[in-house]
Parts: structure tokens; sequence; C-alpha cells
DNA sequence: TCACCTAACACCTTTGAACAGG
DNA sequence: ACCTGTTCAAAGGTGTTAGGTG
């Protein structure tokens, strides 16, 4: 059963997908381990083992069950002792995540007007950026943490009018890619210490992209959303899974913004365009003027050029007129207008989850070989059920949407069981300690917040738990008891669980090697996770 | 003609190396 | 040999804009 096609469907297009690059009739699962072990060897990147289940992993010959030889070698009181039930200690916090979006306010800000994100071939981040504060963590636990970004609807928007409206189908779906943040993994400890900024996730509208950029198509609407995950260490995830999604971060790409309402708001809250501020001196006040200046330069040049000329040759030179033409002002967008309240999200259920293990030679592998290696791990994660994730305010997109309602106390928290063996596990103190985060780029440095009006008072936002659900995982033991969700709110738009799914592309050096298209050369940089793009109904 | 995308640009912040001084 | 603070250049993050593309 593992890696089976039934578990997970988006399995079923890799014989064909791979032919198309080089796959040459090897048995899926064969590649899958020659795919492993290549990248093992290789020390190159890291790559998830997806294991169903214990048992099943025991009679398939790819890889012995040794995570679970490598947990059973540890000290029992490392493992901790099976949760007895009704013993509140042994439930440490398990379904207790919160998340608050620390700079809420500023999202809302953008939301009420409509976010746009630029996206780039070479990589954009975003602005406002995900800043978080977690709290209800195992302190001892260690803890993933990914972001994902997802389509809101099956639409294509554009800027009409002074607002957005939906023109027509979404183009297909790109291959999901997951960042990871680069301190995973990290206890429950580091992370509740300090707030966690996803600062260094890119954005980019590069198909081929090769640097592990999250890949968005343009004119589109996207929710991000932030996954905290259980593990061990980077090569056994699994238990449990928390997912929080913040309804006012949902956004727009484009290429250039269309709304100036939101250039506006970026240029006076994103420190790196202080330049183009009023009394900057990349204003439109300085550039007209220094554009200015240069033509009277080149004027007096010209002029001084005609005088020589016209008074030895008495031949008349003189320039057009060197003044830059006024620039069109754009129109004024319509005013915002006051977010629904009351809707909740909703996210049905899905079948059993797979727990996540590596075989043995990758038992020692630490996370922090992938963030100070340029190269990062390409994970893919299986289809594992059907997830519908359906926010309230896009799941129809309205006709003309001047800005983005949301309801910030609709935000989705979705946590799942753990299963025993992994959830039960005490801190791993041989694990090296968490890498620097975003090396290779510099951070944001602190949003000015007063060089902006503030619609809101920035108290502490947490994303209400509206539905506890079963992990967007798959469960590890299929008999734990699953909650039955209820209906949904809204019609399920195509549902994008986090998917984790083998890498099949062993022989190309990069770990990105979409399936999606070909050609996948070059270096990948960044904490970034493929996810198998194919939606699930 | 239009909507959209791209690359070059100027200005800005961040980062880290080099250096001086205690 | 350390530590701390300053300076400076390079790298990279911004929005703008002219020109390209289909």
């Amino acid at each position: 059963r593992m890696l089976s096609v039934e578990m997970f469907p988006s399995l079923s297009l890799a014989p064909q997908r791979i032919g198309e690059h080089f796959y040459r009739g090897e048995n899926v699962l064969t590649y899958y381990h020659k795919s492993l072990t290549s990248f093992i060897s290789n020390s190159k990147l890291l790559t998830l083992w997806i294991q169903t289940d214990r048992e099943a992993a025991a009679h398939i010959s790819l890889f012995p069950p040794t995570c679970d030889v490598a947990a059973k070698a540890l000290p029992l009181r490392m493992l901790g002792p099976p949760p007895a039930p009704g013993d509140p200690a042994s439930k440490p916090q398990r379904d207790e995540v919160k998340m608050e979006l620390e700079n809420a306010s500023l999202w809302k800000q953008f939301s009420s007007v409509g976010t746009e994100m630029i996206i780039t071939k070479k990589g954009r981040r975003m602005f406002p950026g995900l800043k978080l504060k977690l709290s209800g963590m195992n302190q001892s636990l260690r803890y993933i943490l990914l972001l994902d970004i997802v389509p809101v609807d099956n639409s294509r928007y554009r800027f009409q009018g002074g607002g957005w409206q939906a023109v027509g189908s979404a183009e297909a779906r790109l291959p999901d890619r997951v960042f990871i943040h680069p301190d995973s993994p990290a206890t429950g400890a580091h992370w509740q210490s300090r707030t966690i900024s996803f600062h260094c996730a890119k954005l980019t509208n590069n198909t081929l992209d090769t640097q592990g950029h999250i890949i968005l198509h343009s004119l589109h609407r996207y929710q991000p959303r932030v996954h905290v995950i259980e593990a061990r260490d980077v090569l056994r995830w699994g238990g449990g899974q928390h997912s929080f999604v913040f309804p006012e971060t949902q956004f727009i790409t484009v290429t250039a913004y269309q709304n100036n309402k939101i250039t506006e708001l970026k240029i006076n809250s994103n420190p790196f365009a202080k330049g183009f501020r009023e009394n900057g001196m990349n204003s439109k006040r300085q550039r007209d003027a220094r554009q200015k200046r240069k033509m009277d330069v080149l004027t007096e040049t010209l002029d001084i050029g005609k005088y020589a000329t016209t008074h030895l040759f008495m031949i008349d030179i003189l320039p057009g007129n060197p003044e830059p033409a006024p620039l069109p002002t754009q129109p004024v967008p319509t005013q915002s207008q006051p977010p629904p309240s009351g809707l909740q999200c909703s996210l049905p259920s899905h079948g059993s989850s797979p727990s996540f293990t590596f075989p043995p030679h990758m038992q020692n592998l630490s996370f922090s070989n992938v963030s100070h290696n340029p190269v990062h791990a390409a994970l893919h994660l299986p289809n594992l059920g059907h997830q519908a994730f359906a926010p309230p305010s896009f799941t129809h997109p309205s006709p003309s949407l001047s800005h983005p309602p949301f309801q910030p106390s609709s935000c989705l928290a979705v946590s799942s069981s753990l299963q025993h063996s992994v959830t039960a596990a005490g801190p791993l103190p041989n694990l090296p300690n968490p890498p620097p985060s975003c090396p290779p780029t510099s951070s944001y440095p602190p949003v000015e917040l007063g060089a902006i009006p503030q619609f809101n008072p920035a108290p502490p936002y947490h994303p209400e738990m509206v539905l506890h659900r079963p992990s967007l995982l798959p469960q590890l033991d299929p008999a734990l008891p699953s909650s039955t969700p209820p209906p949904a709110l809204y019609p399920a738009f195509p549902s994008y669980p986090l998917r984790l799914r083998q890498d099949p592309h062993p022989s190309l050096p990069v770990p990105f090697r979409h399936l999606y298209r070909q050609h996948q050369h070059g270096r990948s940089q960044g904490p970034y996770l493929d996810v198998g793009a194919r939606a699930v109904f």
C-alpha cells in the first residue's frame, strides 16, 4: 500500500508525466526508491519518504520501517509513554496550538482596498509579510512550519472601473510549492519565543522557475496557509498538523500594480520603497525635477552648440522642447466596504493519514543541512484525499470586487490527531540547533506603521478555531476516530490538501524537478517543497 | 488597439567585511 | 588576543517606466 495509487491519486500521473521526460517503464516505487537513494547519496537534498503506515511498510522491501527502529532505539523516556486516556498531561496541547497574525492590522489595511502582490520572473517577496505568533505548543516537541498558497477560486480577474472583476476561468493549476520555514524543525519553545516571519518566501510567475519560489498565476486570487506539523526531525514527519488561514491575507497577483491605492499603501508601509514617498528622492516630484534638470543640461549643451553653430556656420539647430509631458493620473479606486461578518470557514474531513518516515540512511540527516545548503529539499506530498478549503469571501467571486472582504473571526484552524509513536516522542538532544533563518536574503526592516493611516488598532489577532478537523495530512492510524465534517458552508472549490509526494526526478541536480514542466535545471534556493499539483475532488 | 508582461533604472535598506580604538 | 563601534561597498528589495508581446 505504500505510495499506492489508491491512496495517492496524484501518483497515478507519475508514469505518464515522468515518461514525458525520462521515465522508461520502471516500476514507480522502484523509481522512487532510486530517486531517494540518488538524492541521499549526493547529499544534495533531502527527500521525504512517505510511509502510509508502519505495517504496510514492513512488507515492502523498499525501505524497512526503520524510523520506528530508530525510535525504539531511543531511551524510553525520550519517546515518552503513550498518553493515558483522561490524562490531561498526556495530551500536551495537541489541539490547542494557536496562531496570531501579528501584523493583522496592516494586512487589514491592504485587504480593505484589495491586496495585490507583485509576482516577477525572478521572484518577489510578499508585502505585507506573514508575521505570526504561536502559542499552545508543546515546549519540547519539534515542529515544522510550512507556508503554501492556494487559489481561492477558479476565476481570473481584471481590474476594471476601480475594482476587481472575475473575467473568466482560472489558468491551469500550477505545481504547488510549499515554503518550509528555515527554522524548521524547531521546538515549540523556539517557535513560541519569537515572531515567526515568512518574509523569505518569494512569489514568481515563472512556471519554469528553478529557484524554488512559489509559482502563481498573475491576476488570480490566492490564500496563504500556514501549517504547523509535528516532526521528530525533518525526515520524520507525521503526527499532528494544524493549519491556519487568515482571510485578510488573501491577495490578487499582478505583474504591475493596478490599484494606485495599493501602490500608495505599499510605498508608505514598506521600508524598501521609502524612496518613493512624498519626501523621498525617488518620489514623482523628485523624479520629474531630475528629468527636468537633465533636459535643461541637455538643452543648455545644445544651445551652446547652436550658438557656436549659428555663429560659425549660420545654421539653426534649435532642439525641441525638452519638458516632460505630464503623466496621466489613474482613477481613484472605489471606497472600501466593511467585510461581511458571521461567516465561517469549513473544511471537510478526509481519509486516513499516513505518517512520514524515512529510510535508515536518512535518519541522521538534519534539517540544518537543508537550510544551510543552497540546495533544499523538494518534497512531494501525496494526494491525501478530499480537502475542500473555501474561505467565505471568495467561493463565489463577486462580479466586482473593489477589495476582498474578509472575516477575521473566520480564520481557519485545523488540527489533527497524531500517531502515538510520533507524538509521544520527546526532544531529541542529538539534533542540531535550528539553522539561522533566511540566510541568503535580507530581512524586512520594521514596518513603519506610523507612516500610514491606522484603520484599526493592532490587538492580538487570533484565528478562531472554527472547526476542529482531522489533519490536512492523512491520519496515521485509521483506527483513530475522526470527526464527521459538517456540511460546507460554501460550494467546495477544488480542494487543496497539503500533499506530500515523492520527488520523481533523481537524475536532475536540483530538488525541484517539476513534473508539470520539463527542463528544470539550475540550482534551487530556499526551503521549499513541491506539492502535487492535481486538485483532488 | 489593448491588456499584460519584462527589463532597466534610481533609490533605498540590509548585511558583512575591514578597520580602528579600547 | 579579544571586544566593540564605525565605515563602506556590495547585495538585494522597492516602485516606476518605456518598450515588447500577442
